[in-house]
DNA sequence: GGAATAGTGTCTTTGAGACATTATAGA
DNA sequence: TCTATAATGTCTCAAAGACACTATTCC
C-alpha cells in the first residue's frame, strides 16, 4: 500500500469546527447562532448553538478552509476577518462521544450578511452577545466558546484596529470610533481616538463622503484588508488600570 | 442504546496534542525535541519532533490532561506553566491521513528536568530554539507550530511575568531580568525592569538569599504560581515602535 | 579600600486623557 | 445666524527609558 495506515487501535475522536460570528447591529454587538435540529439521537434538539460542524476530509483542505465553509454556508460572506480562537475537546462536552471543536471567530459588517434560513438548520439569527452569555443556555460547551470569543474581542479591541472590519468601506472615523464604543461598551475620547487611528497608519483617505447632513466627513478605508493593526498600547481611561 | 451514535459516515481525522516544551539552559531559549520512532510504517523516522501524540480517549478527560499527560511522561513535571498555542489541522501534514493536532505550551524551570530517554521515542534533548527555527527540519509541520510557540512566547514576555515560570523559587530580581533578557535577545534597564515587576505586585519576598557571592539579593516567590501577571505597557526601547 | 553585584534616585520625554476650541455644512 | 456634527489644539500627568548614584558584601 502507499500510505501508512494510522493505527487502528486508537479509537478516533470526532473532530468538528465552530465559528462565532460577530457584527454590530442596532448599537449593540450581536452573535450569530443556529437553532439545533430536533431529529432522532440529535444532542441538544431544538436548543441555540454556534455555527459549525464536523470537518469533512474530502472537502476541506484544512481547518481555516473548513471555517470558511461554514461561514459562507450560513451568512455567504466569503472573506471577512477570521481568526483562531483555541480548541475545546472533552470526553462528555458532547453525548455522541469524545469530540474536540476547533473554535474560529469572525467580524463582519451587518450589511454584508445574507442570512441562509432553512436548510438543516431550522433557524438562524443574531443574538445579542451580552443577553446571551448574561443567560447561558446554549448547545454543547458554546457558552463557554462564546465566553472566550467575547473576551478575547474586547481585550483585542483594546490594541488593535479589529472594530475596522465591522464596517463596510469607506466608513469615517466618527462611525469607526462608534465601533469601538459598542464593542468596548464605554465611550471612548474624539481627540485621543483620532489621534491614534491616524498614526498608526493603517487607513487611506477616499474622499469627503456625501449623503449626511451638516459637515460631511472624510471617508477612510484600510491600506490593508487582511491584517489588523497593533497598537502599542491600550485604551485606558485614567483611573483604570 | 443509552447514547446516540455519532453519525457513522464521516470519516474522522485523527486527534493529536503536540507540546512546546520550553526552558532556559545555558543563557539560551530552548526547546525539547522527540526523535521519531523508526518503524515501518512510521512517519518521518528518525527525525526530530515536538513531544506529543494521539488522544487517548480512554486515558484523557480533555486536551489539557492530555497534555499534561505527554508532558509529565517525558519531563516528569508535573505542573509548569502550561497554555493553548492553537492548532493546526489538513489532508497532508501527516502522511496517514488528515489530522489535526492542538497545541500547547509549557514553561518549566530547567532544574526541575528529568529527561526520560529510552522508550519508544529513541532519544529526547533540549534544543536551542533560535538554530532550530533557523534551518527548520522538524517531523510534520512542528517547524510552523514551533515558530509560532517562540512567537507567541515573545510577544507574551513583552507584557507579562511568564518568565518567572522558568525559574525555581525563590529566585531574585537580577536571575529574574536574566530570564527575560535571554527570551527576548536583548538587554533590559534594571531600575524600570525593577520597578515594573514590583508595582505589578505579583512577587513576595521571602528573605535574602545567601548563597551567592558580593551583596546577597532578596529573594522571591509568586504570590499566584497559577496564573501570570499581564502589565499595562510593553517593554519597549525608545527607538522602536 | 577595591571590586563586584544589588538596589535606588533623578531627569527627560513620550503619549494618552481631558476638555476647549475651531471648521464646515444645512436650515 | 443658529445648530449639529467633524476635526483640531492645548494642558496636564503618569509612566517608561536612560543613566547616575548609593548600598552591601567579599577579598
Amino acid at each position: 500500500m502507499a500510505k501508512p495506515s494510522a493505527p487502528s487501535d486508537f479509537p478516533r475522536p470526532f473532530t468538528t469546527v465552530d465559528v462565532v460570528i460577530f457584527t454590530v447591529l442596532n448599537e449593540a454587538l450581536k452573535v450569530l447562532l443556529v437553532q439545533r435540529p430536533s431529529g432522532r439521537g440529535e444532542p441538544f434538539p431544538g436548543q441555540w448553538a454556534l455555527p459549525g460542524g464536523y470537518v469533512d476530509i474530502d472537502q476541506d483542505a484544512n481547518l481555516l478552509a473548513c471555517a470558511r465553509r461554514k461561514l459562507l454556508d450560513k451568512t455567504s460572506v466569503r472573506s471577512p476577518y477570521l481568526e483562531q480562537l483555541g480548541s475545546w475537546g472533552s470526553a462528555t462536552r458532547d453525548p455522541r462521544g469524545w469530540s474536540a471543536t476547533h473554535a474560529y471567530f469572525a467580524l463582519m459588517p451587518a450589511q454584508a450578511v445574507q442570512l441562509s434560513k432553512g436548510a438543516n438548520a431550522a433557524d438562524v439569527n443574531w443574538f445579542d452577545a451580552d443577553e446571551v452569555l448574561a443567560s447561558p443556555s446554549l448547545a454543547f460547551d458554546h457558552d463557554e466558546i462564546l465566553r472566550a470569543a467575547v473576551d478575547r474581542l474586547r481585550s483585542k479591541v483594546e490594541y488593535t484596529s479589529l472594530p475596522a472590519f465591522l464596517l463596510t468601506e469607506p466608513f469615517t472615523l466618527p462611525q469607526l470610533q462608534k465601533m469601538y464604543e459598542i464593542v468596548l461598551g464605554r465611550p471612548v475620547d474624539k481627540s485621543g481616538f483620532r489621534t491614534r487611528m491616524l498614526a498608526a497608519d493603517f487607513l487611506e483617505e477616499v474622499g469627503v463622503v456625501e449623503s449626511s447632513a451638516y459637515r460631511p466627513p472624510m471617508g477612510y478605508r484600510l491600506k490593508d484588508r487582511a491584517l489588523p493593526v497593533f497598537f502599542p498600547r491600550t485604551f485606558s481611561p485614567r483611573g483604570e488600570q
